[in-house]
DNA sequence: AATATAAAGACAATCGATTGCACGATTCAT
DNA sequence: ATGAATCGTGCAATCGATTGTCTTTATATT
């Protein structure tokens, strides 16, 4: 029953009595071979159990139908869901991906980069770590000319083909969204400046809060990782301020969590006397309570984007595209914002 | 700039005016190669920027230094860790991980069977579809001794090595803390009964109520697809009966939450009237209110383990070994079940 | 000094599929 | 009917690293 796996191109040549270069033709379906002899040979693979060796065509084409993908943690959902949206689109289209997580490290990123490249994948998709400054190693790609495309996390300083959502439009609903909920005080926690989504989500922010004409108060934005952690801090410089805020948009959903626990601690409540809005729609947004207002954004359907937009270019040879690529986003209104 | 990536071993032999084979032993600390030319066979290998083709040496070796793993969905948090696990310890001796996704469907899982096949990867890691009742397509690998190891969602019929957290103890010391706690009508939710994670929990269970000589209501232990919307089934079903249950021993967090969000709904106080306690300590647990008491298990340890085993059987050929580890649990005591 | 032995390295085949080029056979045009 | 064009297929090199076997050189033994 066992070790059937050695049918290679020559055992169904020898069995037709025909070349293995006629076999491999024919399993490609190349113009210059017969439609009986393609029959034939289909046949007989069949007969005989053949599975090619991807290891000796990849070799030969130098090509490995294999690609990579950088991102901060898989553990949030956010890129898990990208990762489903990029498996499930690879895979259709012959494709195997290699996943290598940073934890949001510039060390780790680069050993990730190495990887993906000695496994001479075809082309990489990545959003990038929190805490890198430094996007060098990107270069062994570039340099090399395997595509890159990068998701979600993008910096300008990376000429490439990008997919993001539409961070501004986000931070300018979410914004729009308090106001129109009759708060005047309004906080951001933005994320690291060096990304464009906190810059974008911060800029559409202002955006609403100049259309309609309301303060922006400096002390009301800040800058933070983002963490869970740091989320805490945040809170606690926000809401023990002698003149607090009366809503607070947060970067991202970890940090709206960490200012609801820390809401919920100090019994000061939410929506009443703290409006918060997030962004992601992480799971958990919809069991906290109050449930998170938050801006939805689709993990699923960036990962599935960056992967068309990656093959397309893998098989197309469209060369450095430098596209960029905004996926919709919209408010999810619950109960962290639901005052008269 | 471009286009260095052509260096191969004969470069280095040519610049070296020695032979192939001498380059590629020295690169592998082959015995048979004086010290002296190792080193000068690495120094002209770092000189000239030598990457190693994998692809050639894969082919040669029929080693792909790739293990795959197939799992139900990346997007649940047990899952994603279990990966990171896997991921890390993998990358750490050298290995690259490809992942497929089953969506608990049999007949995803028996694709990802093909694909993994067919990327000839050196050994896989899985943890099965519920929805799977046919494991014929996993003799894929068994018939090519391709090593296969299995991790918490296990079955029987598959004589491998395995991977579990202990079940067991998990129900029991659910069963056993809802009973300190003063309850006597309690109710279990089990999963699909051909799946020995739900099977040990259920009799684990038992024996605790056994041990306490609690009554055993046959009506409290009901079978469920473990769903979110299955869930809300189940909660109607046990909390609207004419007797219903003092507490709930739900077979997983989901589970688990939808009942939280029934009594809610209906104003069913939670400890006070029915207790709950979950299974997995999914994050979310920790943020619902009230907060979920559940049986904590660590994806990451798990999936570390599996690695662990999966590789040693690679590299040390140990043949099928059939080893089962069991990983601890433990309870994480919250709200949902803090009464009096 | 002559032979035995070990050490260091070279040669060439190999893994299995792909592909440029060559070749014979058939068809077509004139 | 003859040369040209077309079609179908085979030959052999190739991708780059690995490895069994052979050869050369150095060292040891008596």
């Amino acid at each position: 029953m066992k070790n059937e796996n050695n049918v290679t191109i020559h055992d169904i040549a020898k069995a037709l009595n025909i070349s293995g270069s006629t076999v491999s033709r024919a399993l490609n379906d190349n113009a210059r071979i017969s439609e009986k002899t393609k029959k034939a040979v289909k046949d007989m693979a069949k007969q005989l159990g053949y599975q090619p060796n991807a290891l000796a065509s990849n070799l030969r084409t130098s090509c490995t139908n294999t690609i990579g993908v950088i991102i901060p943690r898989i553990s949030r959902y956010f890129f898990s869901s990208a990762i489903t949206g990029i498996e499930e689109f690879a895979r259709k289209k012959g494709f195997n991906v290699i996943i290598c997580q940073s934890n949001d490290l510039e060390e780790r990123e680069s050993d990730c980069v190495q990887t993906l490249f000695a496994s001479r994948v075809d082309g990489v998709i990545s959003s990038v770590a929190l805490k890198a400054e430094n996007y060098d190693h990107y270069k062994t790609f570039t340099n090399r000319n395997i595509p890159l495309v990068f998701f979600d996390r993008v910096v300008d300083e990376l000429e490439t083909s990008k997919v993001v959502v539409d961070d501004f439009k986000g931070g300018f609903i979410a914004a729009e969204h308090l106001i129109s909920k009759g708060c005047k005080r309004i906080a951001h926690i933005s994320g690291p400046q060096h990304l464009n989504i906190y810059i974008n989500r911060l800029q559409g922010f202002l955006k609403a809060m100049r259309k309609h004409h309301i303060d922006i108060n400096e002390e009301l934005i800040i800058e933070s990782p983002l963490t869970r952690e740091d989320g805490l801090r945040c809170a606690k410089t926000l809401l023990e301020s002698d003149n607090p805020p009366d809503a607070i948009f947060a970067g991202n959903d970890t940090t709206a969590l960490s200012i609801i626990l820390y809401a919920k601690e100090k019994g000061i409540k939410i929506p009443e006397e703290v409006a918060v809005v997030g962004f992601s729609n992480e799971p958990f947004s919809e069991y906290l309570s109050p449930s998170l207002t938050t801006v939805e954004q689709s993990g699923f359907d960036v990962g599935t984007k960056a992967t068309e937009l990656l093959l397309d270019i893998i098989q197309n040879k469209t060369g450095n595209r430098q596209e960029t690529i905004v996926l919709p986003v919209n408010l999810i209104e619950r109960e962290s914002s639901n005052r008269k």
